[in-house]
DNA sequence: GTTAACTGATATTATTATAGTATCAGTTAC
DNA sequence: GTAACTGATACTATAATAATATCAGTTAAC
């Protein structure tokens, strides 16, 4: 019962690495090392990136991964999106037929309004706006 | 990627169902049957219902399961809680030590503000509000 | 007092999602 | 040419969820 998967958590911390200097390339092996991710692992996450166009990669030795959005404009639901869809809080929802009980429905709604207010909360939380908490964080040490 | 279980979503149907007459004893092989729950799989479901206090049983023929608690006090983080423990929204949480990058951390932060927020608007969805939602849908048909 | 309709308790299996690993082909810099 | 890379994809492991099965004990009714 979780709504952040590995992926994603893996993804905003690579994300967060690639911020530390936008115009290097990193390469994953790099990455995977500095934040502790399966080296293979992180690669999967990579290409969902790139598939995105959030990141960008260079093939071949001195090659890797180099940031290719506004960090402002990363939120992480477009994270959560690649590797798990769009936010879902039940199965329910999948269901095309009306419930067999009406009850359910009005379950539904209730849990279809609450789902609407994680997804703006998580629209308004960015890799930008990460990495600014993390700052302030480093200041205040 | 789901906040809500079956064993929560056949759970408040249960319920629902006993609150049809709230002195009556319903078997689980009516409540399967009239809500389309795997019928063993409801007999865990109501045994975890039965811990909590929510419902009572009776053995032996004629007996059955009947309301015990106030629908109105009956939210639906008490029943996730019984069967999927407390909400939280990602692992990360369950991590003693300080992640190994500190942008995680800020991560955690922003999580757990938005799992108070889920918490706070599952708190006040309840098997009374559910009932009182399907009653004005019935009157609206 | 036997039988049918029940619950209590628990063991087992199936299914699916998540997490992680391995491999091979192709690219690039030196 | 070779070492350090990515692209792509197949495979395996683990854990959570969902569902099934079984047996012992209880109760009501005949």
């Amino acid at each position: 019962m979780k709504l952040l998967t590995k992926h994603t958590d893996y993804a905003i911390r690579a994300l967060s690495e690639l911020c530390e200097n936008k115009n290097k390339f990193f390469s994953a092996r790099q990455i995977a090392k500095r934040q502790r991710i399966p080296y293979q692992f992180l690669r999967q996450i990579l290409q969902g990136l790139i598939k995105d166009k959030l990141v960008i990669s260079k093939e071949g030795s001195g090659g890797g991964f180099r940031i290719d959005k506004d960090p402002n404009l990363i939120s992480i639901v477009d994270i959560i999106a690649i590797f798990q869809g769009n936010i879902q809080l039940s199965d329910c929802m999948f269901r095309k037929k009306l419930c067999a009980n009406r009850s359910n429905c009005v379950l539904k709604k209730q849990i279809n309004r609450v789902e609407k207010l994680v997804n703006k909360e998580f629209k308004g939380i960015t890799i930008g706006c990460l990495l600014k908490d993390l700052e302030k964080q480093r200041r205040r040490l």
